[in-house]
DNA sequence: GCCAAGTGCGCC
DNA sequence: AAAGGGCGCACTTGGC
């Protein structure tokens, strides 16, 4: 073991040298350098753990529980009801079996090929389907949020350390594990269970619109640029430009739409999954040719963002972020979007590098929460107003790095839980 | 009991 | 010409 170990330290100077070498060649030093600089402050965030209310969450999951339990028995009579007893070859359906539901579906004359939420959305007025849909969400809340979550409550500290794997995704976002903490539900009964003790708050900042502010910068589109300089809402201008109205004439519903067109179609979605997405995650129903309309007139509205991907060399094999981080793509969507998620994570990183650094400006706050474009730190109530500050600073500035035409925006938030309950 | 693939869905 | 991207996890199913 005393030679192994020892061979082990011998190997790693000339492993350093031959990997700086490589890396310079590939020309990753500036990505290597940002990486160097985040890793502390990413064993900063998993060493602080996130603070956690297991009584509340142990409540949110019995409840989620029970209404599975209830959905199930309800399915159960339904399905009798439609198809006769026993309704499966001679056994009950299982709702968590997705082939088991598809032949039942099939059986009573659905035209489905899968059972996924966005397919069922074509059959939404049949209520097997309504139940259907209100039976996983309680299944998921119940199984992936339920009461096997706690076990990543450390015994001691009570509070949630994850494994934040720092270059997780391939476009170098961080990803998280044991648990993902990048994937809590929205739903404010689970964020709130993310809460510091007596004397403790939160600071929620995240910033805003930042994909799209990335696609201006890096596609040069002067419609966007000009938009973001003055300060407008993109959201109303894509409303107001797809739909052919006075921008003060857009409303709410218009720009609920144009949400759904400038988050899909940036990355390439074709009509048919637009439909889809516009459908399953704003609630719009859109036929294939009004989809079809509104990709046109979004890429009319800006021809900027039309020609960025198609004005790099048709065979490149590798994509770059802000930072110089590398991809090496295999199909278009994966070059339109790398740099967009990959410059957004850049940002972030420099920001994280930044926090660790200036930490003294704010002694008794620590990161607990990373999620894409949002920061969640903890700290003493008496210091709440200096830590946001010092949180907005440091995500503005370490995003600004690397947006040159383009400002950055950073909205916070002093609070009580995830879920933004007022101190 | 372990493993891998398939399916589906939570988040950004 | 056309093409959403990026993750992690639970559950079923079939094979060993």
């Amino acid at each position: 073991m005393l030679d192994y170990a020892a061979q082990d330290a011998t190997v790693l100077l000339p492993l350093f040298t031959i990997l700086t070498e490589q890396l310079e060649a590939a020309g990753l030093l500036r990505a290597l350098k940002l990486e160097s600089r985040a890793l502390p402050a990413v064993a900063w965030l998993a060493h602080a753990g996130a603070p956690f209310d297991s009584d509340g969450w142990r409540a949110v999951s019995d409840k989620a529980y029970g209404e599975q339990l209830e959905l199930a028995e309800e399915l159960d009579a339904l399905a009798t009801d439609l198809h006769g007893p026993n309704t499966l070859f001679g056994r009950t359906v299982n709702w968590d079996s997705a082939p088991q539901v598809l032949r039942l579906l099939q059986e009573i004359g659905l035209d489905v090929t899968d059972t996924r939420e966005e397919t069922l959305a074509q059959h939404r007025e049949h209520p097997l389907v309504t139940k259907l849909v209100a039976y996983r969400e309680a299944a998921k809340r119940a199984g992936t949020y339920g009461l096997d979550w706690l076990r990543f409550v450390h015994p001691l500290t009570g509070r949630i350390h994850a494994d934040w794997r720092q270059i997780g995704a391939a476009s170098g976002r961080m990803a998280c594990t044991r648990p993902n903490l990048q994937n809590i539900p929205r739903d404010p009964r689970y964020r709130a269970c993310f809460r510091p003790g007596k004397g403790r708050v939160l600071v929620k900042a995240d910033y805003s619109q930042i994909g799209l502010r990335i696609a201006a910068e890096l596609s040069g589109d002067a419609r966007m640029l000009a938009a973001f300089a003055r300060g407008d809402d993109l959201h109303g201008l894509t409303a107001s430009s797809v739909l052919g109205k006075a921008p003060d004439a857009v409303t709410k519903e218009d720009r609920q739409l144009a949400k759904a067109v400038n988050f899909g179609l940036l990355y390439g979605m074709g009509p048919a999954a637009f439909a889809d997405y516009a459908r399953t995650a704003y609630g719009l129903t859109l036929t294939n040719d009004e989809a079809k309309t509104l990709r046109d007139r979004f890429f009319a509205a800006y021809p900027g963002l039309k020609r960025w991907p198609r004005s790099q060399p048709a065979g490149a094999v590798e994509v770059r972020t802000a930072s110089g981080r590398r991809r090496v793509v295999e199909h278009f969507t994966e070059k339109l979007n790398t740099p967009v998620q990959g410059t957004g994570a850049d940002g972030l990183k420099l920001a994280l590098a930044l926090m660790r650094e200036t930490r003294h400006r704010c002694p008794s706050a620590v990161p607990v929460l990373v999620v894409h474009d949002e920061v969640e730190i903890e700290c003493q109530a008496d210091e709440a107003e200096r830590a946001r500050d010092w949180l907005v600073d440091c995500m503005q500035s370490g995003m600004q790095q690397f947006l040159r035409q383009v400002s950055v925006t950073v909205e916070a938030l002093i609070c009580r839980d995830w879920s933004g309950t007022p101190v």
